[in-house]
DNA sequence: GCTTAGGGCAGTAAGGGGTG
DNA sequence: CACCCCTTACTGCCCTAAGC
């Protein structure tokens, strides 16, 4: 027996006249007329080349077959009604779905402590599965459904994606307590001449800072190059040295913040999903629950203190 | 895009078997 | 034997594919 030639209602009549035991009840049960439901019998019977159900006296009773059948047919009815509930809701209470977000390690540190804090509450199934930001092919992870959403400050335009502003972050210099310069004004000779970590995904070529450094004719002493923040963060805490970090992320250490010496560094996150999950109910409730984050994030910036210069 | 032929399914009506 | 109810034959409707 092929599926493809079986008409898959065949299944819920098989099921209505086991419960029923009589063709015309269950005629009436399924609102079809009883020869359509004899018709409905005889081709179940051809499909599984069994009687499936035998008259004794008044009633219709299974056959060893039908018996066997019985379990497993009423048991996919059962999954099938269930995903027919289901379509086209989501239930982020009872949901126990994997969403897949690419991310650096800057955006993961700031939004995830809030966004899974929040998650755990709301939405105690979910899962999230950060992964590392590979530019080059996030678009394609995103058209592929790999990954559910990139957090990134640009991706290349691509007429498939969607995507929204979540925070605005700004470049700010860090230090350790009780560097030579904490009670200092950051001038740029002075930011100049500190040892700098560069922070960069990529092997080569200048970091955001330099960028910014090469149109005053000027670029910073780099001796180091990490390709996340967090171990950047902690040498700067050893050492003299310093690192240009987004300040959101700053704040999350016990460093001292200085404002850049010369033009600011701004970094607007943005969140991309794919157009095909524009009107899928839990990509729409997880981009709000990220953009509520982004929120909250702008909001506590708002709230704390200013930055040293 | 329209027409037509063919297949599948449900409805009606009639027939027939089993039961009380 | 009357009644219940299943099966069968026939009909009409709908959908799909092929041809133009």
């Amino acid at each position: 027996m092929t599926l493809n030639n079986v008409d898959l209602n065949l299944f819920v009549v098989f099921d209505t006249i086991y419960s029923e035991r009589n063709l015309t009840r269950a005629s009436e049960v399924l609102n079809i007329t009883q020869p359509a439901v004899s018709n409905a019998l005889a081709r179940l019977r051809a499909t599984f080349d069994d009687p499936l159900f035998v008259r004794t006296g008044r009633t219709m009773s299974p056959t060893p077959a039908a018996q066997n059948a019985i379990g497993p047919v009423q048991q996919a009815l059962r999954q099938l009604r269930a995903s027919v509930d289901q379509f086209g809701r989501f239930d982020p209470q009872t949901s126990q779905r994997t969403f897949h977000i690419c991310q650096r390690d800057a955006s993961a540190l700031v939004l995830m402590p809030d966004l899974i804090k929040a998650l755990r509450v709301s939405a105690p199934g979910i899962r999230v599965h950060c992964h590392q930001l590979d530019r080059a092919h996030a678009p394609v992870e995103l058209a592929s459904g790999q990954v559910d959403f990139v957090v990134d400050t640009l991706l290349p335009h691509r007429g498939d994606l969607n995507g929204t502003p979540i925070y605005t972050d700004r470049y700010v210099c860090v230090l350790r307590k009780g560097h030579p310069l904490a009670s200092k004004m950051l001038t740029l000779e002075r930011y100049l001449a500190l040892d700098h970590i560069l922070v960069s995904g990529r092997r080569r070529g200048r970091g955001l800072v330099d960028i910014a450094l090469g149109r005053l004719g000027k670029q910073s002493n780099t001796v180091l190059r990490v390709p996340h923040f967090q171990p950047a963060f902690h040498v700067v805490m050893e050492t003299d040295m310093s690192v240009s970090a987004p300040l959101s992320l700053a704040r999350r250490y016990d460093v001292i913040i200085k404002e850049l010496p010369f033009e600011p560094i701004t970094l607007d996150s943005t969140l991309y999903w794919h157009k095909k999950a524009d009107l899928d109910p839990a990509s729409i409730w997880m981009r709000n629950q990220i953009l509520a984050a982004g929120r909250r994030q702008r909001q506590s910036k708002l709230r704390r203190a200013q930055v040293g210069s």
